[in-house]
This record gives structure tokens, C-alpha cells and sequence, in this order.
DNA sequence: ACTGAAACTTAGCCCCGGCTAACTTAAGAC
DNA sequence: GTCTTAAGTTAGCCGGGGCTAAGTTTCAGT
């Protein structure tokens, strides 16, 4: 037997879409969970990237070792990553050789970036303290969409609604 | 050719769920990363613990297959799951029967349900959608702490901050 | 030029959370 | 009482994101 073709498609949403439940007649609860999975996939590699873009902008340059320190995980898992992230056009790199961000990567970053900024702002803004705010920031941040994010700058800018 | 032809398509529309476990009271203060990563399992565990609470409140018991639909995953995937939120004592089961949740899996359960209707609940003062609000709570309430939890609810209970 | 330490790579293993395929059990219709 | 079908189970595979261990490359210093 052996001749089985395998052909797997993936495919993978963006970002934005946000569910459009077609419905099919069920509940909601299953198309949104659809789309909070969906998220889990690009998380790490936007955490990735910013954090590569802080690296150039702090050094110059970004080394896989500035990734083990700032990740806290071990060099072989950040090789591991950022093979992925090659594959995914958001880096490029050649053997011990520092990474760069591709057009693609740059984006994705300062997307984050900015996003992460807002709700860290935010989220001070709403009186939690400085600390607090940085780390929750981390976790919250990928999961914001287009519509809070632009509430959350609302409020920053022409401040609390009502 | 034998044999045939493997045709495998998979789509995978969305992809990943969201984070977190804390046991309750966050996590490392100090390193503000890695928290972020390596929490997913419990990620699950607790979008589950809710699910078969709802499932208990609303049709006096929860079985596999409500499970299945509400999260649109298959009932392997189902009953995998199951397997290690009984591993870690969280629900208790017995082939073929309903499953039930342990003290600890319900104290998460309402726990998480709290965090869940707070989160919701803040995104609509905010001015959010409703459908969004929905969706982005899904996500975001794995990643609140419980200073920000408490910022929340001070809103929604005394007004906006100033 | 050599050498030792730091940076990097590779191989192999884990668990999680998805899936398909094929099977078993439970239950309702008739 | 079958018999069909829904529900549940099991086995096996996949990718993501961790790890360790062991080998390779780079590069400062001397």
C-alpha cells in the first residue's frame, strides 16, 4: 500500500475575520470557541516577533540567545521556533547568523506592538497597577479584537465613555 | 495502486484555544514572561469545567455530547480531554455515563464562570458589541488577574474611574 | 595559531489538543 | 425483540511548543 497520497490542507485564517456564524441553526458558543481557538496558533509567533523587534531596536541586531533570555526557554526550543517562523515568511535566518524580521514579520510586530501598547495603556488607565498591567497586557493582548482595541484607544484618547 | 487514493483534507478554520491556569493568584510576578506560555493546558481545563457546568444547570446533566457541541470539536477530542481533567481530579466519569464535576472542578468552574461574566460584562459598558463581547471575553478571561478582575467589577459596580 | 567558552544546531523524547477510522454500547422505533 | 442510529470508545497520526543531551561553530584572548 504505501502509495496513499496524503494531502493535508491547512488552512489558517488571518486575524480579523472575525467568526460571521453562518450558523448553521446551533448555538453560538461553538463558532466562538472556533475563533478563540483559532488564535492560540499565531500568539506565539506574534510574541515572537515583537519580541525580535525590540531586540533590533535595543541591539541592532537579534541573536537566538536575546530569545532564550527573554523567553526563559531553552536554546533548542527557540531554534525550533524560529524554523517556524521562517517557514512562515515572517523571518529569515542562516546558520549562526543573527534572525531578521521579512516584510511580513516586521508588520505582524509593530501590529502587536502597538496593540499591546493600548491595552497595557489601558488597562493603567482602568487603575491597575503598573505591574499588574504589564504582565496581564501580555496574556490579553492576542486576544483583543478589532472593535475593543478601538474602544479601549477611544477611551484613552477622549476618555471614559457615557 | 493499489491501493487508493489517500485523500486528506483538513481544514482547520480556526485553530488554537487560549491560556491559562492559574490555581488562583497569578502567576510569577517577577518574570514577567514564560507566564503567558506553558499555561494552555489549563486553558482548556477551565473552558471545559465551565462548559459542563453550563451543561449541568441547563439540562440537569452533561454528557460527552454537549461537550462535543459546544466546542465543535469531535467526540475523540471530547472524550481525550475528559480523560485528563479526570487525571487531574477536576471531573469524575464512568463509561457511558454523564460526567459529573469534582469539588475542585466545580469551585474552577464557578470560578471561571465569574471571571467570564465579568469580563463580558465590562466589554459591553465599554461599549463593545454584544457578539463581541461574546467572543472577546472567551479569550481574555484566562488572562486576567485578579487586580484587573478587581478594576473590572469596581466599574461596573461604582462607574468609570476619576 | 590555539584554545575555551559561549552561541548555535541536531536528534530524540514528552505532553497537549486536534483529527480520522473503526468499533462497541445504549436506546428508541416499530 | 430486533434494528437502526446516536453516543461513546479506542487506536493511531499530526503539529506545536517544551525539554535534554550531545555535537558543531564562532570568536575572544592569549
Amino acid at each position: 500500500m504505501a502509495g496513499g497520497i496524503l494531502l493535508r490542507l491547512q488552512f489558517k485564517l488571518g486575524d480579523e475575520p472575525p467568526p460571521s456564524l453562518p450558523s448553521d441553526g446551533r448555538k453560538l458558543p461553538s463558532k466562538i470557541h472556533q475563533r478563540t481557538r483559532s488564535d492560540h496558533a499565531s500568539e506565539v509567533a506574534e510574541d515572537y516577533v515583537e519580541a525580535i523587534a525590540d531586540a533590533i531596536d535595543q541591539h541592532g541586531v537579534c541573536r537566538a540567545v536575546d530569545l532564550v533570555k527573554h523567553f526563559a526557554v531553552t536554546h533548542a526550543t527557540v531554534n525550533n521556533t524560529i524554523k517556524r517562523l521562517e517557514r512562515d515568511g515572517l523571518v529569515t535566518t542562516a546558520p549562526y547568523q543573527p534572525v531578521e524580521l521579512t516584510a511580513a514579520g516586521s508588520r505582524l510586530a509593530s501590529q502587536s506592538r502597538r496593540r499591546h501598547e493600548v491595552v497595557e495603556a489601558f488597562l493603567k488607565k482602568l487603575g491597575v497597577s503598573d505591574q499588574t498591567a504589564a504582565i496581564d497586557s501580555e496574556g490579553i493582548e492576542h486576544h483583543v479584537s478589532k472593535e475593543t482595541l478601538g474602544a479601549m484607544k477611544r477611551v484613552l484618547e477622549q476618555g471614559w465613555p457615557e
